[in-house]
DNA sequence: GTGTCTATCTGTCCAATGTCAAGTTAATCT
DNA sequence: AGATTAACTTGACATTGGACAGATAGACAC
C-alpha cells in the first residue's frame, strides 16, 4: 500500500485499479461521515489521486454512490444465503430474516443509503438487478416456509415489509420504546418480531370474504 | 442595496414571523429538491431575507431540518387520529395503519427525512416528544385491537415494523415486485399487508414454549 | 419626544465542494 | 516506431455552510 504521507513517493500516474479502489474507499467514507458528509474529494484524497479523478469513472456523486449501493445489495444477498445455508421450511424464512436484520445492523449507514438516499439511482440496471436478486432470496424463503410454490404477492409484501420495517426501526434506534440502546440487544429485539412474521406466513388463512 | 426582487413592496426590516416562515419554506424546498438538494440559502431567498438570517434562528441546517421533522411527526400523529376517528377494536389498528401509509405516500420526502436523514437530530427533545406522540397512537390502537390493555412490546414492535416497512417500501417504490409503479395504486398495495397485520395482531397466540 | 437596550436582520469573508475544460502521461494498436 | 486512446492531473468557476461585525427597528424608561 502507498503511504498516506503528503508527497512521499512518486505514485504511478496510472493507478491501475482506481475504480474498485474508489468504491471501497467510498464505503469507508460513507460509514464514517454519513451520507451527508460524503464527498468525492475526500474519496480522491484517500485513494491518493487528483480531486477530479472520480468523476472520470463515475460521472458524479450519484454514480459512485449507486455503485456502493449495488454492492450493498449483493452483500445483502450473500449474507441471507449464508444464513439460510440451504435450509428449507419455516426455518428458511426465519434465517433469511435474521440475515437481513444482521446486515442492516452491521452496516447501518450503507443499508439506509441503499434504500433511501436521493443520491442513489435506484432505477439503474446495476442497482435494479442487485436488488431483485436480494428480493429473490426472500421470495424463495417465503415459498419454502409456506410449503407452496404459488406466488402470493400480498404475502410477499407483508413479509418483506415486516422484515424491512424491523430492520429500519432498529437502525434508526431512538424511536424504539423503553430505551432501545443499540448495542448488542438489538438483534434480540428483532427475534420476537421475526418469530411473529414466520408464524403469520405459515399459518395465515385467506379471509373468507373480503370487501 | 436590496431591490433584487422584482416586487417593489418595501419589506419591513423585521420579518415578524421569520421562524415559522422559514420552516414552511424549508418544507417546500425539501419536497422539491430532495434532502440532498436542500440549502439554507435557497430558503432565505424564498423567504426574502438575507442568506445568513436562518442561522440566527436555527443555528445550522440540522437545526432547521430537525424542526421540519418534528412538525412532520406532529402531522403524522394528527393524520392517524383523523383516520381513526375515535373508532375502537381491530378497525382502529387498520385505520391507524392506513393513516400512517397515507401520510408517507402523501409526503414521501419528509417522511424519509423524519426517519433517516443524518441532518436531523432525532435525539432532540423537540423531535423525541413528537415521535413519542406518534408512537402513542399506535400503542393505543394495538391495545384496542387486542382488546387487552396489557402492553406487549414484542407485539408493538411487530405491528410498527410491518406498518413502517410497507410505508417505506411503497415510498421507495422501485423494489416492489411486478412493476410497482407508484401512480395511485400504491395505497391499494398496502391494503393486503395492513389486513394481514391486523389479522396477526388480533389472532396471534403466544407459542407454547419458547424463551 | 429623547436615549438606551436588545433581538433581529444584513453584508462580507473564508474554506470546502461538485463539476467542467484542457493539459499530461501511459498503454495499446497498427 | 508513430498514432490513437484511455487514465489521470491541473486549473478554474460557481455555489454552499458557517462565522463575524455591524446596521436596523421596536420596546421601554425618562
Amino acid at each position: 500500500m502507498k503511504t498516506d504521507a503528503p508527497d512521499a513517493e512518486p505514485r504511478p500516474y496510472h493507478h491501475g485499479g482506481l475504480f474498485d479502489a474508489l468504491v471501497k474507499v467510498a464505503e469507508d467514507v460513507v460509514r464514517e461521515t454519513g451520507i451527508h458528509g460524503f464527498s468525492l474529494r475526500e474519496c480522491a484524497r484517500r485513494a491518493g489521486v487528483a480531486h477530479s479523478a472520480p468523476g472520470h469513472h463515475f460521472g458524479d456523486i450519484t454514480g459512485l454512490l449507486t455503485e456502493v449501493a449495488a454492492r450493498g445489495f449483493e452483500r445483502l444477498t450473500a449474507r441471507m444465503q449464508q444464513h439460510r445455508a440451504g435450509i428449507e421450511g419455516p426455518e428458511a424464512l426465519e434465517r433469511i430474516a435474521r440475515g437481513y436484520v444482521d446486515f442492516a445492523l452491521g452496516d447501518p449507514v450503507i443499508f439506509v443509503l441503499m434504500f433511501h438516499s436521493d443520491r442513489v439511482e435506484r432505477g439503474s440496471p446495476r442497482c435494479q438487478r442487485a436488488g431483485d436478486a436480494a428480493f429473490g432470496e426472500l421470495v424463495s424463503a417465503v415459498a419454502s416456509a409456506k410449503g407452496d410454490e404459488t406466488r402470493d404477492n400480498d404475502m410477499l409484501r407483508f413479509a418483506w415489509a415486516a422484515i424491512h420495517g424491523i430492520a429500519m426501526l432498529l437502525v434508526d434506534g431512538p424511536l424504539m420504546p423503553a430505551g432501545g440502546n443499540r448495542r448488542g440487544g438489538s438483534g434480540e429485539l428483532a427475534d420476537g418480531t421475526i418469530r411473529r412474521i414466520v408464524h403469520s406466513v405459515v399459518s395465515y388463512v385467506e379471509p373468507a370474504s373480503r370487501g
